[in-house]
DNA sequence: CGGCATCCGGGAAGATACTG
DNA sequence: CAGTATCTTCCCGGATGCCG
């Protein structure tokens, strides 16, 4: 039983658990497409719009693989809306640290491009892992990311986004996701950004710096072997 | 550059930083390779014999892809032995936490199986993730697991295994991987196995059976959910 | 239009046999 | 022992079309 009947793929057959829960979130899309769900539920349409890149094929028989592995479920929403959602069931949610862990493994990588397509829950997954608290100070903060827009608390011990609809806080951020990983991850300044109206930002402009500052991956922006050797040798 | 010349496979071209991570460790055996390697450099022998059902030439393309990764490292030993073994960089040892935490998923999943094969290094790993420090004494234990042996303390801080060879300790198994696993993970108590004859353990036996029993998979052994609804119905 | 099935081409994975 | 070569199988990705 469990989850032997249409067993979609090739298992490892071993013992070691790390390899069983690879079982589960081997495949390819797998693991992105329990990101796309890792801060609330959405539509088939939604996900897909955060996984550049995927057929429709494949992600009908990634969400039904993942819903026979009891890690999402389907359902459909009451008549007035009478849409499909896709939501993470209780063990779904337990797969967040295997994304976290890749996350602080990912930001050790040469060769990242953030300038490449970023859905708006992963831009806040990773801003969540790339976090360093500094100060004990509160802050909240909005973010207006077109279809996804998210409320966020940050301070010593962590920042934690939650998906709400049209929120408002001390620091508001709007625009596209992209663009908003360009400030957080790229060395561009806040003030830049805004004059660019690439991303508004209304709130407290030396607070919002501040920030944007508090994320590692700004500091080793393009590579990380580049970043290695801007240290050491401070050369252009 | 970077890794940009022979791309072996499809990435996922996204600014995520986990998707970033996955076009590194995303291909079937991958993560299991580099599990093989992070106790120590092997051989492409052991590192085969640890991942039962890999082909001769799909190993060898990983080790290619992940050497060209800089995750691994291939080297020739000296002239005395003049064998060629791999070892995980510097980098490829950042890997360890995304392996711990597919470790702590997989243990709430249902359907794992602890009688399938399962290599020395990925037990001790195991072991490692699963260990729930209590009590402030520190032990050490010597596994001799066939090909491979290990030295391993136990203390309020965790459980710390290291390859070494021969080595002796308070408490001491020896057997097949699989076995110890048996102990581990099942529920068979510790003077059964060693009636048994299938491991052999030399050391108290009661600190031996305290050591056993800090392993937390022990106790939800073969069925996450069966785990669940035995605490909450007490139904057959 | 959102969700899902079917067909097809390319390519990765798997099995086997062979070589230095 | 440490791979390489070849063949087969099947997954992935793209296009198309059905259905609510």
């Amino acid at each position: 039983m469990t989850k032997a009947s249409s067993s979609p793929r090739k298992q490892y057959n071993e013992g070691c658990i790390a390899a069983h829960a690879l079982d589960f979130l081997g495949d390819r899309w797998a693991l992105l497409v329990i990101r796309e769900l890792l801060l609330g539920p959405k539509r088939f349409s939604l996900i897909r719009s955060g996984l550049p890149g995927i057929s429709a094929n494949i992600l009908t028989q990634r969400l039904k693989e993942l819903e026979t592995s009891g890690l999402i479920v389907h359902q459909l929403l009451p008549p007035p809306a009478s849409v499909q959602i896709y939501a993470l069931t209780i063990l779904g949610h337990q797969v967040r640290p295997v994304i976290g862990a890749l996350c602080r493994f990912g930001a050790q990588l040469p060769g990242h491009d953030p300038l490449l397509h970023i859905s708006p829950t992963a831009l806040m997954l990773s801003m969540t892992e790339m976090f360093v608290p500094c100060g004990a100070k509160e802050v909240s903060i909005a973010f207006n990311l077109g279809a996804e827009q998210f409320l966020a608390t940050a301070n010593a011990s962590g920042f934690a986004p939650v998906r709400t609809h049209a929120p408002t806080a001390q620091l508001n951020f709007s625009g596209k996701a992209n663009d908003l990983a360009a400030t957080i991850y790229g060395p561009r300044p806040l003030s830049r950004s805004v004059a660019d109206g690439i991303i508004t930002f209304h709130g407290d402009l030396e607070i919002g710096q501040a920030f944007v500052d508090l994320f590692s991956l700004k500091h080793r922006a393009l590579d990380g072997l580049d970043y290695l050797e801007a240290t050491v040798s401070h050369a252009p």
